[in-house]
DNA sequence: GTATAATTTAAACGATCGTTTTAACCATTT
DNA sequence: AAATGGTTAAAACGATCGTTTAAATTATAC
């Protein structure tokens, strides 16, 4: 009766579950339903709901934040060896590609890229705290080698701005598979290169423009 | 003990407690306390909690895309006038201006711009729905308003810098009061109009680049 | 094989929830 | 004043919830 993966099809479940509902709006019984394992697995193995969450969300973020500072450490040591002031673009890829990768098809992180998305726009939820705790050390980075790339635009509009990206990002993390009203002519389902190369396009233009 | 402005209280407490929690987190005992009026008034006022967040969403809504729709005509109008194209500044800044003017302090919606940014990236919530009903008609007038204004931009890439423009405005909507870590040198708080104005510079530099 | 630890399980607990019920109270109409 | 309609109120309902409990089962160590 044992099963060796019980905390991991909790954690799957919860993800996918917390993602598509939230947290509030999502019940342990679901989870443990989706899940097929007993109710009281999660008290035991994670302690309360809350835990549960805090550890669906590191599961992941640790890897994620990981590549999105290597992708910046790239550029900056490219910049160093060139003698050259780091590239915007090259700055802002490294914190949207990692990211929006996660919902490309065959990810196994779609869930976790909409909760992702969830969790920013949740300010007094749950995990909200755990997650910020996780972001904020990573974009101050961001932010300092933004300083750095744009020496013409004032440090405190690169720190708005560098907000107003995170909107863009999250917005997107969490808009997959739900479009409105589509205009005529345009298509929903887009590929996730182009969707990057133009939230690219569009941010790297407003992260450059001087006023 | 009969009282004229139930109906107002309870929307009135059901808007700031909606907006800081989120519709399920949100108890109609919290509600109805606040309000300092019997729990069954809810019920018999507007029938359930659902239908309760639908008039809290639809009270101010309806004034709000009015405002946009006015800034957005205004400028269509000056444009057809004057016989040139319609500039995107002036379209963005219909969506952008009225909608953060409601952050503004002395403006009594506060809690009303943190729910509609709560509601938009709640993609599977309850207002959700009866939100993006209202909102998609008017940002389909304002796609089609920058299709005319830049015609040397694919109107696919606009329809998704529009979305990317969502993002940015609600995230500003919901972000208010919480700021995180912010950088040495940088003042979170901000006037509304230099943050109206930081906005537009961003998202109108995204809208015209031209790939 | 026995003792110990880990894991699973069903039932129960106490709490909270949105909704309903019904009587009392208040306001308006005749 | 009585009849009618509107509103408030407390209690109750049935449901769901996260958490706990204690026994059973399985796994591991000796």
């Amino acid at each position: 009766m044992s099963q060796p993966d019980t905390k991991q099809r909790i954690l799957d479940a919860a993800e996918e579950l917390f993602a598509r509902n939230g947290f509030y709006a999502t019940s342990l019984r679901q989870i443990t339903q989706l899940a097929e394992v007993n109710l009281a697995a999660v008290n035991y193995h994670f302690g309360s709901k809350e835990e549960l969450l805090e550890a669906v969300i590191l599961r992941h973020l640790g890897p994620l934040n990981d590549k999105r500072r290597q992708g910046l450490e790239h550029e900056l040591q490219l910049a160093q060896q060139e003698e050259r002031r780091p590239r915007p673009r090259q700055i802002m890829n490294a914190l949207v590609e990692p990211t929006l990768q996660l919902r490309a098809p065959g990810s196994d992180h779609l869930a976790f890229v909409t909760l992702v998305g969830r969790l920013l726009a949740d300010t007094q939820g749950v995990g909200h705290e755990i997650f910020v705790r996780q972001m904020v050390p990573m974009l101050m980075q961001f932010y300092q080698a933004l300083v750095e790339a744009l020496p013409e635009v004032d440090p405190s509009l690169l720190y708005w701005r560098l907000h107003f990206t995170v909107g863009s990002l999250s917005h997107m993390m969490r808009c997959h598979d739900r479009h409105g009203v589509v205009p005529p002519g345009i298509d929903p389902e887009i590929e996730i290169e182009a969707l990057i190369n133009m939230l690219l396009d569009f941010t790297v233009a407003g992260m450059e423009v001087v006023p």
